[in-house]
RNA sequence: GGAAGGGUGGCCGAGUGGUUGAUGGCACCGGUCUUGAAAACCGGCAAGUUAAUAGCUUCGCAGGUUCGAAUCCUGUCCCUUCCGCCA
C-alpha cells in the first residue's frame, strides 16, 4: 500500500496515477477519512493520558471513592470512542489497500495495446510446430487424464517432456545461482495477509485467481513472489545486509478465470505449474538498477536457450496494483506469428514492502521502508512450448539446445 | 489428533494487579585507562505514531475483568516435549 502522507502530499500524482492504471479510487474521500481518523485518535489518547494519570494517583495507599468515580468515568468514555476508532482505521486500511503503487514517469499510458516494444533479439523462425499435438503424438503430454483426475487444464508430463522440465529447471538454477540468487523452496500455500500483502485480490474480490482452502486462512500460491514476499515479513533489516536476492522454486496454481480471449492452447495457460523465481530486496535508491539487472539476467537465459524474444515495457492500464513499471519477455511463436509472454519482471518499489512491514535500518541508524523487486527467471510450462515451437522437427525429433545437452548426458535431440 | 509446558527488548533471561517500556547479563556504540588491543570502569542502546527529547500504543495475537493488566479470565496462533498417526 501506499503512505497516507504520501497520498496527502500527492494527492493528484495518486490520482492521475490510478486512472492510468485503471483503478477508480476516491482520495478525497479516503483523505477526510484520515481527517477523521486523526482527530479521534487525538481525542481517544488524551482520555487514555488521562486514564493513565488518574491510576498513577491511587498506587501504592487506598484510592479516594472520588478518584475511582472518575476512573469509571473515563472507562466508560474510552469503551465509546475506541470501537469508533478501530472500525475507522478498518474502513481506512480497506481503501488504502484500493490504491495502486505509482507508476513511473517512463511507463507509457494507455491500455495492453500501448506497451512499447524496447528491444528484440533473434531470427523470428517462419514455422513452428504446435506444442500440443506434437508432445501429445510423442506421448509426452497428457491432458485427457489430467482432465480425469483434477479437471479442465490439468495435466502430466512424461518421459521426454518431463526430463525437458528438470533439465530446464536445473539449467535456471545454474543462471541464478551464477548471478548470486540464493535458491530456496518456499510454501506453496500463504495466508491471507500475505496474499494480500502483496497486492494480489483479497478471497472476498470476485477477481481473485486465487485456490483457497476451505476452513483455512490459507490459499495456494500463484507464485513463489508470495512466500518470497512474505519471507521478511515485520523485519527491519540492516543496510549492509541488502541487497537479499532469492531464487524460489514452487509450483503455481491459478484458477485463470476470466482468460476468455486469450491465448489458451496446451500448456500456455494451465491452473498449475512450476516456476523458478527471482526476488530481490534492496535499497530503495537502488530498486532501477536492480529491475535493469534482473531483466538482463531474464534475457541472457533466452539468449542461451536460443528463443527469439521481444522486451516490451508494461502500459499502465496493463500493471497491477503493486508495480511502478514492468517489463515482459515475448517469445515469438512462429505457429501463431505473433509474441507471446514467457516472463515478466516489476519493480514493486515499497508498495508491497509497507503492507509487510519490511524495512531497512541505515548505517546512520533511521529506518525506511525498503524496495521489492521479482521477475521470472524460468516459467517451465510456458517455456517448453517455445521450445517445441522452435526445436521441433515435424514429426522428428527435438532438437536440444547446446546448453541443456549437459543434462541430458550430452544428448542432441530427443 | 491426545497430554503437558512455554511465547517478554538484537540475543539470553527476571518479572503473578499500581513509576515495569520493563531488573540483570550478552552483543553493539561512545568515553576513561593503554604505545595499540584486551580487561576493568563510566555512559548510551526497542519499535510505531507525532512537528515533538510532550502524549499515546506495543511483553505472540484478539477479546474480557479492573479505577489500573506483562501479571487475572476466555479464545486463538506458534514453539518445545511425550503419545498416536504418517512420507
Amino acid at each position: 500500500m501506499l503512505d497516507i502522507n504520501f497520498i496527502r502530499n500527492h494527492q493528484s500524482l495518486v490520482e492521475k496515477s490510478s486512472h492510468e492504471k485503471g483503478y477508480s479510487v476516491n482520495i478525497s474521500d479516503l483523505l477526510m477519512l484520515d481527517d477523521r481518523r486523526k482527530a479521534l485518535l487525538q481525542t481517544v489518547e488524551s482520555l487514555r493520558r488521562e486514564r493513565n494519570e488518574v491510576a498513577g494517583q491511587m498506587k501504592g495507599g487506598k484510592p479516594s471513592p472520588e478518584l475511582i468515580a472518575k476512573g469509571k468515568a473515563i472507562k466508560e468514555e474510552l469503551a465509546k470512542k475506541e470501537p469508533e476508532l478501530s472500525s475507522i482505521e478498518q474502513e481506512l486500511s480497506d481503501m488504502l489497500q484500493q490504491v495502486p503503487n505509482i507508476i513511473f514517469e517512463d511507463v507509457p499510458l494507455g491500455g495492453e495495446e500501448c506497451s512499447v516494444e524496447i528491444s528484440n533479439w533473434g531470427k523470428k523462425r517462419e514455422v513452428g510446430v504446435d506444442h500440443l499435438d506434437y508432445a501429445t503424438q510423442r506421448g509426452w503430454l497428457d491432458f485427457e487424464r489430467g482432465a480425469k483426475v483434477a479437471g479442465a487444464k490439468f495435466y502430466y508430463l512424461k518421459d521426454g517432456l518431463a526430463l525437458l522440465e528438470n533439465a530446464l529447471l536445473q539449467f535456471g538454477l545454474k543462471k541464478v545461482t551464477e548471478h548470486g540468487f540464493h535458491y530456496m523452496t518456499v510454501p506453496d500455500m500463504v495466508s491471507s495477509r500475505i496474499l494480500e500483502g502483496c497486492g494480489f485480490n483479497p478471497r472476498s474480490s470476485k477477481q481473485s485467481d486465487e485456490y483457497y482452502i476451505e476452513g483455512e486462512d490459507l490459499a495456494m500460491i500463484a507464485t513463489a513472489e508470495m512466500p518470497l514476499t512474505g519471507y521478511h515479513m515485520d523485519e527491519i533489516i540492516d543496510e549492509k545486509e541488502l541487497p537479499l536476492c532469492y531464487a524460489g522454486y514452487s509450483a503455481c496454481f491459478r484458477k485463470e478465470a476470466g482468460t476468455y480471449g486469450k491465448y489458451t492452447r496446451g500448456l500456455f495457460r494451465v491452473h498449475q505449474f512450476n516456476k523458478l523465481e527471482m526476488y530481490v530486496f534492496c535499497l530503495p535508491e537502488d530498486s532501477k538498477k536492480t529491475h535493469e539487472q534482473i531483466r538482463e539476467i531474464e534475457e541472457e537465459i533466452w539468449q542461451e536457450i536460443g528463443i527469439p524474444y521481444r522486451v516490451i515495457n508494461i502500459a499502465a492500464g496493463d500493471l497491477g496494483a503493486p508495480a511502478a513499471k514492468k517489463y515482459d519477455i515475448e517469445y515469438w511463436s512462429p505457429v501463431n506469428q505473433k509474441y507471446q509472454e514467457l516472463t515478466s519482471c516489476s519493480n514493486c518499489t515499497d508498495f508491497q514492502a509497507r503492507s509487510l512491514n519490511i524495512r531497512v535500518r541505515r548505517e546512520n541508524g533511521s529506518i525506511e521502508t525498503l524496495h521489492t523487486l521479482n521477475g521470472t527467471a524460468i516459467s517451465l510450462a510456458r517455456t517448453m512450448v517455445a521450445l517445441i515451437e522452435n526445436y521441433a522437427e515435424p514429426e522428428g525429433k527435438l532438437k536440444i539446445p547446446s546448453v541443456l545437452q549437459p543434462y541430458f548426458g550430452g544428448a542432441t535431440e530427443l
